[in-house]
DNA sequence: ATTTATAGTATCGACTCAATACAATTTAAA
DNA sequence: TTTAAATTGTATTGAGTCGATACTATAAAT
């Protein structure tokens, strides 16, 4: 038997479920659903290594079959190319179109942007900060990795002798600054 | 043209579709959808002034449509029932069922409430700050009325003199102590 | 060589959600 | 008072979500 909720509870569960549902709502723009432009925003964002219908998948706790329909919708409007691995055969890369970034950029949540930006420096500060402890704590309750970018990653190796200027040192692979700054799905925090 | 997001917006965007689909994905426990149990969770909170389609329509800001459909599942899972309002015979009432009111009781959201009781008292105040001052903020930028509770509000009247404790002087009617905790559509604030 | 694990796709059913059209009242105006 | 306009809901449609299940192809491990 679950005790009834505390009436802080019942107002914070409150404040999160109307949060997100004007973030759902605002995932509307531009013909998009708002499954597609996660997908998109994390495309924009994923290093070469992370974007495959796996790591998205992970990423957004979906399961494989959702994400395989969200993938096709989008292959279908042109804005993500899929490209056979290589070296494994079952694996797909996944790449935005030109397309693809131009809206990217032009982020279904932007105007949720906008609104923090009228609000004083140091709400702002606060308001990310508080979505962050939330998110990790959510997360970490769940065993879930965070998904962090690559520089902040213990497998990253700065300044490599030869070629590109930095190394992931798990993967073996070279990587370009702007690389660096990427999401990984390897990432574990340094 | 837009500009590019700068990286504190991108970061910010990021932290919020993510924890929005971790609330989203919560939603789906005790075989309810997200949107039946922001149903479910409004009507448990509202007053009987507020407890029809059109005030919960407002509330999530979906549209006429999506709620109808929404109000007919829970209606058909026995979790709602609908009155006709005998003043206007073109409005709904809608009232939890007893196994409505039990069952909003163990929130789907609950977990996350969990998440955020392990953290330090001073996060949980952080947090909860933060979350309603953004929430404000985007209603207000949309032009939406906040939704808060009846004791608030400026319609408000403390210790009737006779009957019921309050009393709405918008609504000319008498209001328990119960009832002027809960989510009024009227409510504007003092 | 045969299991077992991994990466994806295909399909189903219940539901969401925006959009549109529609029906039944109220309410305001002419 | 009789239209006209606004309000409260329902019905339907089409694209998509999402969990679940089943399935295919390929790699790895025993």
């Amino acid at each position: 038997m679950n005790k009834a909720l505390h009436s802080n509870q019942a107002n914070f569960i409150s404040l999160l479920s109307r949060l997100s549902r004007l973030v759902n709502h605002e995932g509307h723009a531009a013909g998009l659903k708002p499954a597609q432009w996660d997908a998109l925003r994390y495309l924009a964002q994923a290093n070469r290594f992370s974007r495959s219908p796996g790591a998205l998948t992970s990423y957004l706790g979906a399961t494989k079959g959702t994400i395989s329909q969200t993938l096709m919708s989008l292959e279908k409007k042109g804005l993500v190319e899929k490209t056979q691995d290589p070296n494994d055969k079952r694996s797909v890369g996944l790449d935005l179109t030109t397309v693809g970034k131009n809206l990217a950029r032009e982020d279904a949540l932007r105007p949720f942007a906008d609104v923090l930006e009228v609000l004083s420096k140091e709400d702002q500060k606060d308001i990310e900060e508080a979505l962050q402890k939330l998110l990790i704590a959510k997360l970490r309750s769940e065993g879930n990795r965070p998904f962090g970018i690559c520089k902040s990653c213990r497998h990253f190796r700065k300044d490599a002798p030869s070629g590109d200027p930095h190394f992931c040192d798990l993967l073996k692979e070279s990587l370009s600054v702007v690389g660096s700054e990427k999401i990984c799905i390897e990432q574990e925090a340094a």
